[in-house]
DNA sequence: TGAATTTGACCCGC
DNA sequence: GCGGGTCAAATTCA
């Protein structure tokens, strides 16, 4: 037993490692590969040990550990999250891949991590075949071929004043339809990523008005954001420590509430800003920061930034120590709200 | 001038 | 054939 928890150990040590030494890694895809082929095995090994194990006894002890262990990274690596919102959206982009799972490696729930990012009320991200695109569940199922995964999640509208705001979550969406939707009192419109034929990223979005609450949207995703992992793909402005802003300050701007929506989040947890908190958001193309939209539009042009990894946006996150050590370590943190730091 | 939005027409799965 | 999804020309806007 106590050997399956020392290969996940140092699984977790390994993992470390790689987190702090991602910059230059990430210039050797070797080196990287290996790594991360390393780790995969010392997990899959600990897995196989665990799935294995006949002793129940030792199977409840380590399960136990190992659930008090997650549940403490978890809760630790959801505060982080909430705290570096350039690393939740990284890691939005990077859930897309783990969705088959309902968890991650590190016991951290994938929904409930993505309601914790998206601030949505509910996220429910289900393989393509399993999801009915149709709007209403009296639609009969149907789909189109190559749609990737799929995830759909309600969102409430922030409003400004009388009116109330789009869902924005980090990306910059380029609108291709509109299309008025049977048993539907609302039109769905949809969106496709603004870097779509620049690199090939194929991310979609529909965006629909729930009939029985106009205030909340619907937001179906579909397939994965790829403009990211091009190497000339842009990524986003450095990160500051004040591109929180909350919905009380959205609602005191006098900035065109179009203009705001295309600019900030709408995400109550991770503050305002699509600059701030879309980190890997290369498709965040926002040449807009907190309170520099420039108007209805994105019309800023396409600008290449140096790639921003996962690595990047934990280690540019404002944390002065790597973010993997805060990840890691911080299991062991007694965490405080932010309302009683300082 | 270039990029985003609008919108009617067309495509495609059921 | 229906209806959701996508295309692409026209339009808008900075």
């Amino acid at each position: 037993m106590d050997e399956i928890i020392s290969l996940i150990l140092h699984g977790c040590e390994l993992a470390r490692v790689l987190g702090e030494t991602l910059p230059n890694l990430a210039t050797q895809p070797d080196s990287l590969f290996n790594s991360l082929e390393e780790i995969t095995k010392i997990f899959g090994s600990a897995k196989e040990r665990v799935l294995h194990s006949q002793d129940s006894s030792s199977s409840s002890y380590l399960h136990n550990t190992l659930t008090l262990e997650h549940q403490q990274i978890g809760t630790s690596v959801e505060q982080w999250l909430r705290s570096n919102p350039q690393a939740m959206d990284i890691i939005q982009t990077q859930l897309a891949a783990d969705r088959n799972d309902a968890k991650i490696s590190g016991g951290i729930d994938i929904r409930g991590l993505e309601a914790a990012v998206r601030g949505s009320q509910a996220v429910d991200v289900v393989p393509a075949s399993d999801v009915n695109i149709a709007s209403s569940s009296s639609q009969r199922p149907r789909q189109r071929k190559d749609q990737g995964l799929i995830s759909k999640m309600t969102v409430p509208a922030p409003r400004i004043g009388n009116t109330e705001i789009p869902p924005e979550d980090g990306f910059t969406w380029r609108k291709y339809g509109q299309k008025e939707i049977i048993n539907s009192r609302f039109p769905r419109s949809y969106y496709r990523c603004t870097h779509q034929k620049l690199y090939n990223c194929l991310a979609k979005k529909h965006v629909q008005r729930l009939d029985d609450d106009p205030s909340t949207f619907e937001v179906t995703y579909i397939g994965e954001h790829t403009c990211h992992m091009s190497a000339t793909a842009p990524s986003i402005l450095t990160p500051t420590a004040d591109h929180h802003i909350t919905q009380d300050q959205m609602a005191a701007t006098t900035e065109p509430p179009t203009s705001r929506w295309l600019s900030m989040d709408f995400n109550p947890i991770r503050g305002g800003s699509s600059s701030g908190g879309m980190i890997g958001g290369s498709c965040g193309g926002g040449a807009d920061d907190v309170g520099t939209s420039t108007g209805t539009r994105y019309t800023g042009k396409e600008v290449d930034f140096p790639v921003m990894d996962l690595a990047d946006a934990m280690f540019n996150s404002g944390s002065s120590s790597s973010s993997m050590d805060f990840i890691f370590s911080s299991a062991e943190r007694t965490w405080e709200p932010d309302d009683k730091k300082n």
